[in-house]
DNA sequence: CTCGTGATGATCT
DNA sequence: GATCATCACGAGC
């Protein structure tokens, strides 16, 4: 069995608070995936808080556990320092790290991140990436940078192959604002639960989410489809 | 630099 | 069957 140590359950506690206390804290954390291949760290500079249901003051509609536990959202109904990664828009990962109070099931997306170990290996992953910059900005990006797949979601963060470090001295001025390409109200600023380190130049670009342009064929001819088939 | 858009498949209703 | 917690690329300033 896997053991964890107790250095790990530390931490564990540590991440075991309410997701938006918890995103400025982790700005600055070193998250290390060590493969195959090699190892890459990755100084974390951008994440964004996701609630669980159970929160009635706060119900986050922009969560993935918004409608209950499924298969995918799995490990956010877990422990802390696991992480939940899932696949979207038929191409990319997305990775979060798994926090909040045992029965509440949040998490912190983890959006970009200074590569500061095993860019070599991060640029082989990453080939049209330009600049060191580029490497990890962006949710995807960063996971794809990582080598992270649906088949780590569920691991745990915090024990080999993973590893967690928090910043040994405070990460500098933080800034917030609404969440990135979250559709309706979880993306206003009423929930402006997206941190990152100020200034820090590999922070993702901010695009508000689109407006998306709903397909009108299948509303279109409205009266017209009485015999279909 | 800022848009707009196509790619592509798991997931949930 | 619609919806995505996105990215890369190309057109037009």
């Amino acid at each position: 069995m896997n053991e964890s140590t107790p250095a790990a359950e530390q931490l564990r506690d540590f991440l075991s608070r309410d997701a938006r206390e918890l995103a400025p804290l982790l700005l600055g954390a070193v998250l290390t995936h060590e493969s195959r291949d090699g190892a890459v760290s990755i100084r974390l500079t951008e994440v964004e808080a996701y609630l669980g249901p159970e929160d009635s003051l706060h119900p986050d509609p922009g969560s993935h556990t918004y409608r209950g536990p499924t298969p995918r959202n799995a490990p956010m109904f877990g422990p802390a320092g696991h992480l939940y990664v899932y696949f979207t828009y038929g191409m990319h990962h997305c990775t979060n790290i798994v926090c909040g109070p045992p029965g509440v099931a949040s998490a912190l997306l983890l959006r970009a991140g200074e590569i500061v170990g095993g860019r070599e290996l991060a640029q082989q992953r990453r080939p049209t990436s330009k600049s060191p910059a580029d490497l990890a900005s962006g949710p995807a990006r960063l996971a794809k940078a990582l080598g992270l797949t649906t088949a780590d979601s569920g691991r745990d963060a915090l024990a080999p192959p993973f590893g967690l470090e928090l910043p040994s001295v405070p990460s500098g001025p933080v800034s917030s604002g609404p969440r990135v390409g979250v559709a309706g109200a979880g993306g206003s600023e009423e929930y402006a639960w997206r941190f990152w380190l100020t200034g820090d130049p590999t922070v993702s670009k901010y695009k508000a989410a689109k407006p998306r342009t709903r397909k009108q064929a299948a509303a279109w001819p409205p009266a017209a489809t009485f015999h279909q088939r």
